[in-house]
DNA sequence: TGGCCCATGTAATCTGTTACATGATTGT
DNA sequence: ACAATCATGTAACAGATTACATGGGCCA
């Protein structure tokens, strides 16, 4: 499922321009979609050339109209058609796991700021996602489960970065691998 | 990050022949990160190009020699720039999520078909991580807190799903969006 | 008047996925 | 004899990222 499955379901919620869509991606779908106004505008293209969506005209700010969405009866189809045939694939794509993978070869204090910089991530998520529901509150069963799911598993990933970043640190400092072949005999025990 | 660092990652911790980084991918690195062979076989030819990596030549089974990759001094200095100096990105793309946020345009059966499906890629994914933690006893400190990342994530996924599931078709038996619109007056305040 | 937010879109590029092609060895 | 596993690679295609282009309104 792409961007343009991604924006049909979006807008079955609620109607929206692509730069709405966008930040409701950004706030609310984060934790497991990510789409660029470069897949949203042409993906918006599309589902309009073929019947799924239409849009009212308005003068916006900037020197092209600006359209707002709308799934239509067609559009409803379609995406019921999707629904009941897409498998459901879920895969994470970590550059932070990778680099943690790879501690060893990096600076403790280079981990230490990875860890950093991923807990605040996930914090600013955890935010969005209390705020949306707080906003709309009485979501579709659906939209509060995965609210749901997404707060524990944010939750979840902080904790354990807080509860072992100090595990890891300490173990890499112990063993420094990662030093440049001046310093060899912290340890008293290399060739 | 792409497969190239990737491959490059994984060499650095052992020498190997592109079928068996695939299988290392699958069994071990599955839980954030996928690749195929259609990445894996053009990145090592790049990264051999550039001299970040050499490989033995040896009579395989197949029409062409298998080749058994390592990194060179060179790609240990490429390797640690890169970890240096790489932003930790870390993406979730979950058809799965998308779906179950859009419960309430299935019906109950194929929502709990798909919950079902997730548990059972998840357990042989923790299947997969704990075969890992027995075979790898005593691996660098960096993997070994991947590894345990991902078992607890893992499981808080499961464990959320298993607890939630009967919430969620409950509550989607009790509206039913999902059939056609032949019954109406459930609520009794249609239009 | 300088910068940020709103707002849409295109084009070049990068990367990954999928399908295809090839074929020996080992186990059933 | 058949299927699975081992094993490498290419080519066509799909999809996303990035940078670019455009410009009004609002706030300090």
């Amino acid at each position: 499922m792409d961007t343009e499955t991604l924006c049909l379901c979006a807008l079955s919620v609620e109607p929206a321009t692509g730069y709405e869509l966008k930040q409701r991606f950004e706030q609310v779908y984060a934790h497991f979609y990510v789409a660029g106004f470069g897949s949203i505008y042409p993906a918006l293209g599309k589902l309009a050339d073929s019947g799924l969506v239409e849009f009212d005209v308005s003068r916006g700010p900037g020197p092209r109209p600006r359209k707002r969405y709308r799934i239509t009866a067609e559009g409803e189809r379609a995406l019921r058609e999707r629904l009941a045939t897409a498998e459901p694939v879920h895969r994470v794509h970590s550059d932070f796991l990778l680099l943690m993978l790879m501690a060893e070869h990096m600076e403790p204090a280079r981990v230490d700021a990875l860890i950093d910089k991923r807990v605040h991530q996930i914090n600013s998520q955890l935010e969005a996602l209390e705020k949306a529901r707080a906003t709309d509150a009485d979501a579709p069963a659906g939209v509060e489960f995965v609210r749901d799911l997404g707060q524990t598993m944010l939750h979840t990933a902080a904790e354990f970065l807080q509860t072992h970043r100090n595990t890891l640190i300490s173990a890499l400092e112990a063993e420094p691998d990662h030093i440049d072949p001046r310093s060899e005999s912290i340890n008293g025990e290399s060739a």
